[in-house]
Formats: structure tokens, C-alpha cells, sequence
DNA sequence: TTGAAAGCGCTAACAC
DNA sequence: GTGTTAGCGCTTTCAA
């Protein structure tokens, strides 16, 4: 059986309450005392029983992250998203909660149905990784379980958010593109809702800003489809007609780019020298492949550990109003990309 | 104040001890009385607190999955090792019990400091994740919780264990091209150890299953770092010089062979027609790329699934012989291998 | 078929 | 400074 704190209580030739403040590092309890409990409690091997406490002290010392399945693939599958998982993980581990992770499948959002843990109570708190529907996310937050967003496209009242400056960076992106000599930036992205509208914007001001027109032949939005690879394929075919040709490509992220890249390759140009690439994301593989993909990097640990962070200090109440936190996204030159 | 089963039996005019039976379906208790229970209970919204159960019944309806972080990032960020857990979780999601994960560093795994998890013994199973050291992995064994390594690399008395048919695998891969008229098939692979070993072991297989040599040229080991893309495409090179030419490239893995058929681009051949070229993995970008890689198929999510079931299985006492379980493994004809 | 009471392991008043 | 005791919310004998 596994040992309690009757266990260490008897063998320390004490109370259970003196034990217990002993092990708490409560202050009314002589010192001398308290050592010899906390040996002793060492020497078992004594661990208190997470539920125990939790009933007691009416908190569970756990904290949910909840992402959804939208369509086979659970959001946390998701490179993107296992990082950000990963800063959160870090801060974590600094504290004594311990993580549950749930994932939501579309028809529970759908038909709104809580996840056990939010229903249970049975976290202090809660991070919603990834897109919900408004209405599913203010329904969990309602519940009133402190809640932080990450990566999430619209605010909430009730919940601290936090999200990656899409905008900001495809500026950057594009104006440096720009001050490097190019004089036509194709964005081209696979869809354009959430955060590839927002790199959308992004383009149109730093075209703007630099006053150039946006030419608008110039703008691909492919089909949202499954099938990433022809479409961009046929896409980019078409833009290869286009006179004149761009001299650099924005795509919405490094999957494409690297894609676009191969595209290129097969139809005899090269990238940089025919055709400059950027991506956005800054994934693992933008940096190993040949040439290096000239990207936009996103600080997903960061957003993680920010967002875990922040929830610690809502459940600790050192922070009341809400608010929502843009995290700097950056431009990071590669061998796609060539000074003209 | 979240409400108890005190409120549900108080409204419904029982004893608690009635509820308790109604609402777990036991059968010393009127089946009016059950129904009244039940629906007040649900016009409640009444849920039960998952920590007074635990201690009630001592059994915590948490099942914990402990993966290692050696390097910077830990083992679930890796997409591969993501995808496991997806399975693992789409089982877990017919069950009543929760997911909670544990992330373990490496120096705790060197002084080995055993998970809180299960120092607490605050779940009813274990998931060990990827590799860990065989003298970690029989610590938490022995503390007696139930154990399933899944992709782990040694065989333990103590715990089921599951992992894909690497060796298989690859001398599926070797014979197909074989069959498919290469005479000259390389191995290049970063680094020699674990699955890569395996892998290297399929292969040499299939050479000699088909009355061919080893030629020890074709078999390459990059170093093991973090700057991949240049190793590789130094061995690439390398290799071009070697004559005659490989005819196809067995590639480690999916992003080696991505980078791959970069450096072969660059060089001036052609994949397939010059050099047909297999990876290992089957990738999400794998069937994106242009052209598509051929590979080896490891079913990631079905692997999980299996841990889980079988883990489930374990905790339920439905099993008691320990086994090692090897997941089947099946090329994937791709674009990037021509028939000669 | 129902209910009273004990107990799961722990914390926190409160009394000593 | 230390111990007694009453819960936390639930399940489960055991009696009625």
C-alpha cells in the first residue's frame, strides 16, 4: 500500500496535523520537529496523494490545454501547435501542476459539449490552444475556470489571449523583400482566412508603404483543398505566364514555399537568381533545405511560456484585467532570397 | 459552489449512499427511484468530482504518457512521436479516463528522478513515449504501475512494448527497387543507430536476398549533428563522384531524402530519371513535394492506438503475458522512383 | 430496496 | 509548538 502521512505522522512520533504543517513548511512548527519529519518522510519515501490534497484544499494543481480535431488531424499534431505545447510544457515544469491535455473533436464542438475536465472542474486552469468558435470558447469560459487563449483570431472579454504578429511580420517580410530591389512581390497563399488574411494585410501595407500598386494579377488565393501540391502547381504555372514575371514570391508559409520552390526548379528557373522566395512560419525544415528558405520566424515556445505565465498569474490572482498580447514576429534571410 | 452529490440526493428526497448506487448504475436500487436520481441529477448538471472518486476508489482514471526531452526540444514536438499520441488519444477519448503528460528532462532522466506522475502514482497507466534509458524505463517499471513503451528500442519483462517493423520496412523498400531495375541502390543515413540501424539492416537484406553485393561506397553515415543540409549535401557530392552512379538513393528518412533530391537538383540530374530516390516515414510534406517521395509508411497513429488499447487492456487485468509487438510497415510507390 | 456510518488521505480551524 | 477534530465528495460495507 502506499505510504501516507498516518505513515510518517507515527513514525515521527507526532500528529498528522503537525506533520502535515512540518511538510507544508508552515511556520508553526518547531524546527527541530520539522526536520526529523521531513527526514523521515524522505526515508519512506512518503508522496501525498494529489486527490487528497485536491479535495482538501479545493484546488487540483492541474492545468488543461484543450485543442480541437477539425477535420482528421488533432490541432496538436501540428507542428505549429506541439511547439507552442512545448513552451508551455517548460513553464510548467518549473511549477508543481501537472498537465492534462483534451482534444475536441468537431461534432462535440458542434453540438457544444463541454470537455470532461472543464465540466469536472478538475483543473485551475485552462489554455485553448488553437481556433474555436466564439461561441464554444466563451462557453468554456463562462464556466469560470481561469482561461488563456493561444493563437486564437478574435478577442474575449473573459480570457486573456495571445497571438503572433501574422501582420507585422509579412511587412517586414515584404518591405525588406523590396529594399532589397525587387520590384514585383506575388503573394500566394492556400486560402485566405485567419492568419493568411492577416500576412495578407501585412503585403498590401508594406506594398503601400514603399508606394507601390497593388497589382492584383499578382495576388493568388488557392483553392483551401487537401490537395496542396497540384494547386499550387497549376497556380503557379499561371503565374509563370504572367508578363512580367514577379521577382518574388511571398507564400503564405514554408510548406508552400518549399513547394513553390520545387515548382520553379521544374520549370528551369532558380531560386534566388530568377526568382526570389519567402515563407512564413519558420519551420524546422526552412532551415535544412537547400537553398535555406528566407521565412518569418514565429516564437512558438515563446507564445507557449507566455501564455502558461500569464494563466499562472490569473489563477494566483496577481492579474486581473484582460488583455490581449501580440507576440514580434521576425524576418529571417535565407538562400531564397537574393539582393537584386 | 460546484454542486455535490449531496445537493442531487437532498432534491431527490435519498440518502447520498442511494444516489451514489443510482448514478453508477447499480442494481440494489428501485428503478423509480434510479430514473427520479438520474434526472435530477442532469437538471443539476451534476458532475462528480473526479478527485473524491480517486480517493474513494482508488484507482485515478488518469492514464500519464512520459516522453523525454534530450536535446532542446522534447520528444513530442517530433511529428512522428505527435502522431503516436494522436492515436493514443482517440482511444483514450472512448474511455472515461484523462490524458496527462509528463515531458521528463535529461538530466532528471540521468539522476533519475522518477516523473511526479508516478511518484504520486496518480494514474492508472503508463505510456512510455519514444527511447529512454533501459535502467530509467525498468525504474518507473518496477514502481508497479502499468507500463507500454511504444517505439522504444529494448525488450523488458515488466511492460508490452510496440514498434514499427523498421528492418521490414526497408527491405520492402530495397526490394522494389530492385524489382524495379536498379542495379546500384546507396544507403545514406544520418548517423547509424537505433532505427537507422534497422532500417540499414533491411536493407542489406534485400540486397542479398536478390544475389547482390554489398558495395561498401554505397552505404553512407553522415555525422549525427544539428547541421544536416551541409553534411548531407557533402555526402551527396561524394557521391557523384563515385562511379558508376547509384541509380537510387535509400534515403534514412523523409527529410534527408527531401534534402536529397534538393542537392541532386542543384547538380543537374533529374529524380527519377537519373537517380530514383526512397525515404522512410511517410511525412505529411512527403506526399507534397514535388515530386512526390517515394517511402515507407509507418502507421503512427495505429501504433498509439494499439499502445493504448493494449494498456487499457493491462489496467483492466485482461492480460497478463508481456509482449513485444512489431507494427507492420509498407512501402509507398511516389514519384520520386521510375522503373528502368 | 434504502440509509447510516466509516473511511479514502489530506488540510485547517481551533483548542491546548 | 502541537494535537484534536471536522470536513473535502464520494463509495461501500452493513443494518434496517
Amino acid at each position: 500500500m502506499k505510504i501516507t502521512i498516518y505513515d510518517v505522522a507515527k513514525k515521527a512520533g507526532v500528529s498528522i496535523s503537525t506533520a502535515s504543517k512540518a511538510l507544508n513548511g508552515r511556520k508553526d512548527v518547531g524546527d527541530r520537529t520539522k526536520d526529523g519529519i521531513c527526514k523521515i518522510a524522505k526515508e519512506l519515501n512518503y508522496e501525498p496523494s494529489r486527490f487528497a490534497r485536491a479535495l482538501a484544499l479545493r484546488k487540483t494543481e492541474n492545468v488543461g490545454v484543450i485543442s480541437g480535431r477539425y477535420y482528421r488531424a488533432p490541432v496538436m499534431t501540428n507542428p505549429f501547435y506541439s511547439r507552442i505545447l512545448e513552451g508551455i510544457e517548460e513553464v510548467m515544469a518549473e511549477t508543481d501542476y501537472s498537465l492534462v491535455t483534451n482534444v475536441v473533436k468537431k461534432e462535440q464542438i458542434d453540438d457544444m459539449v463541454l470537455p470532461k475536465m472543464v465540466k469536472e472542474k478538475s483543473v485551475d486552469g485552462l489554455i485553448l490552444l488553437g481556433h474555436f468558435p466564439k461561441e464554444y470558447a466563451e462557453m468554456v469560459i463562462d464556466r469560470g475556470i481561469p482561461v488563456v487563449m493561444a493563437d486564437n483570431s478574435y478577442d474575449s472579454a473573459g480570457a486573456d489571449s495571445i497571438a503572433a504578429d501574422n501582420e507585422g511580420g509579412a511587412f517586414k517580410a515584404v518591405n525588406e523583400l523590396i529594399k532589397l530591389g525587387h520590384k514585383r512581390v506575388a503573394y500566394v497563399s492556400r486560402g485566405g482566412r485567419g492568419s493568411f488574411q492577416l500576412r495578407y494585410d501585412g503585403y498590401k501595407r508594406a506594398l503601400a508603404a514603399n508606394n507601390m500598386e497593388l497589382d492584383e494579377s499578382l495576388s493568388v488565393f488557392c483553392r483551401e483543398n487537401h490537395e496542396e501540391a497540384d494547386d499550387i502547381r497549376e497556380w503557379m504555372k499561371r503565374m509563370l505566364d504572367i508578363n512580367p514575371k514577379p521577382d518574388a514570391l511571398f507564400m503564405c508559409n514554408d510548406v508552400n514555399a518549399i513547394m513553390a520552390i520545387n515548382v520553379l526548379k521544374d520549370a528551369g528557373l532558380s531560386v534566388p537568381d530568377d526568382m526570389s522566395v519567402v515563407g512564413f512560419d519558420n519551420i524546422e525544415l526552412a532551415r535544412h533545405f537547400i537553398p535555406s528558405i528566407a521565412t518569418v520566424n514565429i516564437p512558438k515556445e515563446e507564445m507557449g511560456r507566455k501564455a502558461m505565465s500569464i494563466l499562472m498569474d490569473v489563477i494566483g490572482n496577481k492579474r486581473t484585467a484582460k488583455e490581449k498580447i501580440l507576440v514580434p514576429t521576425e524576418f529571417i534571410m535565407g538562400g531564397s532570397v537574393r539582393n537584386r
